[in-house]
DNA sequence: GAGGCGTGGAC
DNA sequence: TGTCCAAGCCT
């Protein structure tokens, strides 16, 4: 083992994070922490992990869910669409294969809502496979220990870290070591402030003096709504959906006026627009055979 | 491959 | 107060 390597292995046992779903063998249970923790921080799926799996604890528990459920179960989490393709995901499974789930990487990426990092995640943390996962931590703290980055926001493309991260990856303990490097880069060598007189890698590190804060370049305007950002208004919509009782409906207008305090006719097409697009991801239905057409979650 | 997709805490 | 950011995925 290299110097580096048993740096960060040190490291991990005296400081790395004890979480739910750490030393978990249950494939189903690490499935959900992995889809639960896309682009969204470790402290908020804390609060929501337990609860899902008390409420859909196995994967044929998950799929024979009503969907408008597993809505409900993802509030606060953001992204729902992420609730959708994960039980659609349970439905593939539970009546393919019996619910058991792949261990390649291909047929994992085949399952919606898996992607090249959650496959190889599931691999080495459900199935103990000898695979290295390259997560936006790792990302972020492999290009400065490697590279010589210039400000705090530059990194390596994802192919050239790859390429290191498999160079780097120990013949024994890779979950542990993959687990360790994801901890090293949240709590560490984090985005903003990395905290380099922690590091147990630092006198390795490229970047270890010389990068700068700068200024970031402003976002591109996203679609906006009386100033409002549209997705903001989606959230608002499915969280009032969240709200009703288990398989109700309410009229466009009335759903209108709860998200928008102005709502007038001259908004329909809008809202329509967008629950449009929330039907075509499959987290409402809107019933459009009556008089008054009326929206549900899926 | 660029852009869309929530939510709430941190700074 | 507003902007940034977070265990990515999909089209």
């Amino acid at each position: 083992m290299t110097e580096f390597q048993s740096a960060v292995f040190r490291w991990y046992r005296r400081s790395g994070r004890k979480l739910p779903w750490r030393g978990e063998r249950d494939p189903y249970r690490i499935l959900v922490s992995e889809v639960m923790l896309q682009q969204t921080q470790v402290s908020r799926v804390l609060e929501k992990y337990s609860a899902f799996l008390a409420q859909f604890p196995t994967v044929h528990s998950l799929a024979r869910a009503r969907r408008s459920h597993v809505i409900r179960m993802w509030r606060g989490m953001g992204y729902n669409n992420r609730a959708v393709r994960l039980h659609r995901l349970a439905h593939s499974v539970a009546h393919t294969s019996g619910g058991i789930l792949p261990q390649t990487e291909k047929e994992l990426m085949d399952l919606p809502g898996i992607g090249r990092y959650t496959a190889r995640a599931i691999m080495s943390s459900a199935f103990a496979l000898p695979v290295p996962v390259v997560d936006v931590n790792i990302q972020r703290f492999f290009s400065r220990v490697f590279w010589s980055m210039s400000t705090l926001t530059d990194m390596r493309p994802l192919r050239d870290v790859e390429a290191h991260a498999l160079k780097q990856f120990p013949p024994r303990n890779g979950y542990e070591w993959n687990q360790a490097l994801m901890d090293l880069g949240a709590t560490v060598c984090t985005a903003r402030t990395p905290q380099c007189d922690a590091c147990p890698v630092a006198s390795h590190c490229r970047s270890r003096t010389g990068m700068k804060r700068v200024a970031a370049i402003r976002k591109k305007s996203e679609p906006s709504f009386y100033g409002v950002p549209e997705r903001i208004h989606r959230g608002h919509i499915i969280e009032h959906l969240r709200g009703l009782r288990n398989g109700h409906s309410l009229p466009l207008a009335q759903l209108g006026k709860a998200v928008l305090p102005h709502f007038s006719d001259r908004n329909m097409k809008w809202l329509r627009r967008i629950l449009g697009q929330l039907e075509r991801d499959g987290l409402v239905r809107v019933q459009d055979d009556g008089t008054t057409p009326r929206v549900r979650l899926a």
